[in-house]
DNA sequence: AAGCTTAAAGCGAATCTTTATTAATAAGCG
DNA sequence: CGCTTATTAATAAAGATTCGCTTTAAGCTT
């Protein structure tokens, strides 16, 4: 059985909700599904432009609560004044693991976080949605690299 | 032996760095170590105002950067368009467990994340700096309303 | 204790992100 | 094809955070 796109997944989302599927909304998500990379609105809004392609930034604004009700994107992390997201339509869930220094980010994840869920959900009476575990630490080359400055 | 108390932590950590101890600064921790509470820089400066004090919300924007790297002081989540702050100093390490419907907020720890921490270490060469889970989810008392209105 | 150096405060302007407004456009149904 | 109305672009507005500048005051040094 053929996995569903992630367009043909929002084109049923915005059929249930009565929304609209637009062009502008339509070269968006190719946009954003057209790498595995994590990215912001502002990169996102200059990548569409320079492909010639004429969208307003409020366009980009008012969609992303669209993809993220709709399972297709997460917002990931707020840093530099900003928040980043990412595509995860077809990906397994992963938590972050972020170099502090250079910023690279590895993926991952781990059966013990549902545990903890399982855990949680017991203890506390919560019925759990989701878990996002951000780890920061210094990566293999910048730990070499702090090693020689000191 | 006497724990060190917060305010001799951040004259330590000034020192090292060769920074300045101020009335200013000394009133902002006061009145953050004051609650338990989770805080955000509005209402931290309200909060101080109301006391006649008069300090300018760009101080305090100053000071946190500090305080979070004295590890006096954790950025909690980005909500509502902008960052939530909690004092750590004297507090065990902990998580957060969020309902997306009241905002109760409810905090745990658990042995699994170090377990995981080390992991990581092995996995990726990364050296671990921290971690946070952040789970979400729906507390009992939301669940119940929930439950009746469907 | 006074003088000196300079970090830090206050204030307001500037910047940046995100949201709201509004008139024009176009999706998509009948 | 025409109608209804969600969506767009553009711009203004709102809110959070930072910057620049002038003044104040920590905290050495003498």
């Amino acid at each position: 059985m053929q996995k569903k796109s992630e367009l043909q997944v929002f084109r049923e989302y915005l059929q249930k909700n009565r929304l609209r599927y637009t062009q502008e909304r339509e070269q968006i998500i190719k946009e954003i599904f057209a790498t595995h990379d994590h990215f912001d609105v502002d990169t996102l809004y200059l990548t569409i432009r320079q492909k010639g392609i004429h969208i307003s930034k409020a366009s980009i604004y008012r969609l992303l609560p669209l993809l993220i009700e709709a399972d297709l994107v997460q917002d990931v992390f707020f840093e530099d004044g900003h928040m980043h997201y990412e595509h995860i339509y077809g990906h397994e869930h992963h938590c972050h693991l972020r170099c502090i220094e250079c910023g690279k980010i590895e993926e991952f994840s781990d059966p013990r976080l549902k545990d903890v869920e399982r855990d949680l959900e017991e203890r506390f009476g919560f019925k759990i949605l989701s878990h996002k575990l951000d780890v920061k630490g210094l990566c293999p080359d910048c730990r070499e690299k702090l090693k020689k400055m000191a």
